[in-house]
RNA sequence: GCGGACGUGGCGGAAUUGGUAGACGCGCCGGACUUAGAAUCCGGUUCUUCGGAGUGCGGGUUCAAGUCCCGCCGUCCGCACCA
């Protein structure tokens, strides 16, 4: 009996598919395109937790193949990128360098896996005849105005030494390393994203996404109704435009608050508040997000001026306060203590007067704290005795009819800061010329290449190592053809992968970034599987990208990716302090996929990544959980061998069994239960084993269908044992099995019995056995067990049947 | 603080969506084979005082609840002064 020797089956099948492609690409079929996000490729490596999203998008892939499609399903490198460079500045290798170095190694790596990956598809973002067309992108926005630039607060790394964008700045530290962020003043490109704040949030709608995601992407954009409304100051010309979503308390505003980055901060400041303004100004702008965020006690500084309130005339103060924010809404708000937490807070502790304008019964109550609820209108003239819900409304309205303010939308999505001041990015293709002003770079003259440079390391002042190199810097002017000077900023890590998708339909194009027939044929993607770490980032710029590139005319659909997928990460307990966290190697965890497929073979790891759990939730590595799927294997391996040459005529009990196992492979497939699809292969084989023990052979059919079965899970075992089976081509050129529902049929069932709601025996039964006789059999079974009355008796076909007694 | 998800044996996890809780696997226990071990195979494995009890805790709806409703507790995730 010859043995279950992986690695020789694994060698011989790997060579086959590489000269012999299992998905020649250019059919009339129908088009699949299942997408993985693509790697940065580390130097560290890939572990077992990448394997995890990868075989699953495989798994798909084989599966619709098998299902008669033409599958795109490719691999590249988003190359560009901080660890790559950090790496220069140490060593001096350039990044092109160290970055070709990781991606060999990681391409070795990710071949261990077996997916279907094309390598002729294959892009990286660094490579000029890719970032040529991430050039020419940006210069049709820059053209569309969408592309500006401006001075402004931005969030800044110390440690990155580089902007960063609203997106990789949450909770106030750096997306990346971590540091806390400061504010910095600089001049910096922006996209306005903000021009599609509505399009990107109506469209989430119709996407196959996990909702966790559609809610963190709307939330991000964070659309909100309200008004904006006019307070002149007191004795002066000046008036204070505020935003409300809460036009309804208007009558309850008793002060109001500027951000200290107002204009009118402290033009409006009188003369014996005003030393205290200038200092107060000061601190505000040297606190870090983190401080602003985490420290929620209330400061601020009154200017000495007051507002009129335009709906009443009633005067109220101004204060200046940090917990107002410069760039949401006009920087300024109407206060209203009696109705709002931040307010009440704020009057509490600068002693000012609090009016209840909403009441739960119409009536006035002692507040201890701020009731936010809907109610009825009180202190409010005219709209007393009104729903607040209507009195939001109507207030609006009577504002716009008398001119004094008007209703509007707010979002909390800003624009895309997207210059960095860092070396290894697509430098931005614009000029700087004295006469014509900022030109972008002529089309045909794209790629701008990365310049050689002397040092990597960043600069403290905010400009970029290209800056220094003056040959690079200096150039003509493409329009003017006088001097001019280069834009010496490179583009975020995000702008590759925003639209990288597009690029593998027809990487090798060299006259547009991808033909319209390609793009036409293969996007939108079917299914994209990756980490939930760029719910908000990559998916938004992406689709951001995708709108635009829809707007010119280059593509004919606004979506990029129909249905999402996220994988759970793989984790294991640290060697230091026991606990579970993500495999990394700062945590002593980490599983290498080279050892393990040299351990158990590819076939065996693959199905363990799927065994492992439900694929959208984290799990725990056990190195002993590989084992059982191991002697799954082999035991398939062993029956196969043993009855190969036992060939019988297939029976009802047979036909059960292999129509049984395709459909829970089916359903379950379909439904990406991974951790499940195993389970059922297990469980099936092992009916199918029993079966073949008793009858002493086994039917054609059933062998071939579960080497088919098989097929996307474990590649090679099965193409071994399609081969082992007499047939001459390969596995990936079958159909996947159908199942026959008749064969399913089982006349006699085993039916649980219940004496009020507990089980106490069960009984065979015909499926479809009358309720009398059902019920009969049942009392039966239970004998002198049954006691008392008997109240209800329920019988549910098939399923249970329950006598209620007393 | 606000929003969301989740809580099932020693462990990872199943459960046809209201119908026999613990599938499948790990681990463990026993047996076979073996000089012995490894591997393999077979059997057992929620707890139990053998009456029953049991899906974080307490209530509710129902003939029937892991599943639905209400209230707690705990864990994880997202957002974080967005007016």
């Amino acid at each position: 009996m010859s043995k279950y020797n992986f690695k020789e089956i694994e060698k011989k099948w790997s060579q086959r598919w590489a000269e012999e492609p299992v998905n020649p690409s250019g059919t009339d079929k129908p088009k699949y395109y299942c997408l993985d996000m693509f790697p940065y490729p580390s130097g560290n490596g890939l572990h077992v937790g990448h394997w995890r999203g990868y075989v699953l998008s495989d798994v798909v892939s084989r599966y619709k193949l098998l299902q008669g499609y033409e599958i795109l399903h490719p691999m590249g490198w988003d190359a560009f990128g901080l660890p790559a460079e950090n790496y220069a500045i140490k060593t001096g290798t350039h990044p092109a360098v160290s970055t070709e170095e990781s991606i060999k190694n990681i391409k070795r790596q990710v071949n261990d896996i077996a997916a279907l990956y094309d390598w002729d598809k294959e892009v990286n973002t660094t490579d000029p005849s890719f970032y040529k067309w991430t050039q020419w992108i940006f210069v049709k926005m820059f053209k569309e105005g969408l592309a500006y630039e401006k001075e402004m607060p931005l969030n800044w790394c110390p440690s990155c030494k580089c902007v960063l964008a609203n997106e990789e700045a949450t909770n106030g530290v750096c997306d990346r390393c971590g540091s806390v962020v400061t504010k910095k003043n600089l001049r910096q490109w922006m996209l306005r994203i903000t021009k599609y704040a509505d399009r990107l949030l109506n469209d989430l709608e119709g996407l196959d996404w996990p909702e966790k995601v559609k809610k963190m992407q709307s939330d991000w954009i964070g659309k909100s109704y309200g008004a904006e409304i006019d307070f002149p100051v007191e004795g002066t010309e000046e008036k204070i435009k505020v935003y409300t979503t809460r036009p309804d308390t208007l009558y309850g505003a008793t002060f109001m608050v500027l951000s200290p980055e107002h204009p009118l901060a402290l033009k409006i400041t009188t003369a014996d508040n005003k030393e205290a303004m200038e200092q107060y100004i000061f601190d505000a702008s040297t606190k870090s997000n983190v401080d602003r965020m985490t420290d929620k006690s209330k400061t601020g500084v009154f200017t000495g001026s007051y507002g009129i309130n335009p709906l009443n005339g009633a005067k109220t103060p101004i204060w200046v306060s940090d917990y107002v924010l410069a760039d949401y809404g006009t920087g300024a708000i109407m206060c209203v203590p009696a109705h709002d937490e931040r307010d009440f807070d704020f009057a509490k502790k600068f002693d000012i007067p609090i009016i209840q304008v909403i009441s739960k019964d119409g009536k006035e109550q002692e507040l201890t704290e701020a009731y936010t609820q809907p109610g009825i209108m009180i202190n409010s003239g005219e709209f007393n005795g009104m729903n607040s819900e209507e009195a939001k409304k109507k207030v609006p309205d009577y504002m716009e009819e008398k001119g004094f303010g008007k209703k509007t939308v707010n979002f909390k999505l800003r624009d895309w800061v997207f210059s960095r001041q860092r070396y290894w990015g697509e430098p931005i293709p614009l000029v700087h010329c004295e006469k014509c002003g900022t030109v972008a770079v002529p089309e045909d003259q794209l790629p701008v290449l990365l310049p050689e440079v002397e040092s990597y390391k960043p600069t403290d002042n905010g400009e970029s190592p290209l800056a220094a190199i003056d040959e690079w810097v200096n150039t003509t002017c493409p329009e003017c053809g006088g001097p001019a000077k280069r834009e010496t900023n490179t583009m975020p890590q995000w702008a590759g992968s925003s639209w990288y998708f597009l690029r593998y339909c027809d990487n090798h194009n060299d006259k547009e970034l991808a033909s319209k027939e390609a793009l036409k044929k293969w996007m939108p993607v079917d299914l994209y599987v990756g980490g939930i770490e760029h719910a908000v980032l990559h998916l938004l710029y992406a689709r951001f990208y995708t709108k635009f590139l829809y707007d010119i005319g280059v593509v004919d659909f606004e979506e990029p990716f129909t249905r999402l997928f996220n994988q759970g990460m793989i984790c294991k307990k640290s060697s230091k302090d026991g606990k579970l966290y993500k495999m990394s190697k700062s945590m002593g965890n980490v599983v290498s996929p080279d050892e393990t497929v040299d351990a158990y073979g590819c076939d065996s790891l693959r199905m363990y990544e799927l065994f492992i759990g439900p694929p959208e939730l984290d799990s725990e590595w056990d190195d002993n959980g590989i084992d059982g799927i191991f002697r799954y294997l082999n035991k398939v391996w062993k029956f196969v061998d043993e009855y190969k040459d036992k060939i019988i005529e297939p029976t009802a009990e047979t036909e059960f069994a292999r129509n049984k196992l395709i459909s829970v492979i089916t359903q379950r497939l379909e439904a990406l239960t991974l951790n499940t699809v195993i389970s059922g292969f297990m469980e099936y084989t092992n009916a199918i084993i029993a079966n073949s023990k008793k009858l002493n052979g086994v039917d054609k059919k059933t062998l071939d269908d579960l080497a088919v079965l098989l097929s996307p899970f474990a590649p090679h075992i099965a193409e071994e044992i399609w081969e082992v089976l007499g047939h001459n081509e390969s596995v990936f050129k079958q159909k996947w099995p159908e199942y026959d529902e008749s064969k399913l049929v089982v006349n006699t069932v085993k039916v649980a019995v219940q004496i009020n709601g507990k089980v106490k025996v069960t009984i065979e039964i015909a499926k479809d056995e009358p309720k009398e006789s059902a019920l009969e059999k049942a009392k039966q079974a239970l004998g002198d067990r049954l006691k008392g009355d008997i109240v209800k008796e329920i019988y549910v076909p098939g399923r249970i049947v329950n006598i209620v007694a007393k």
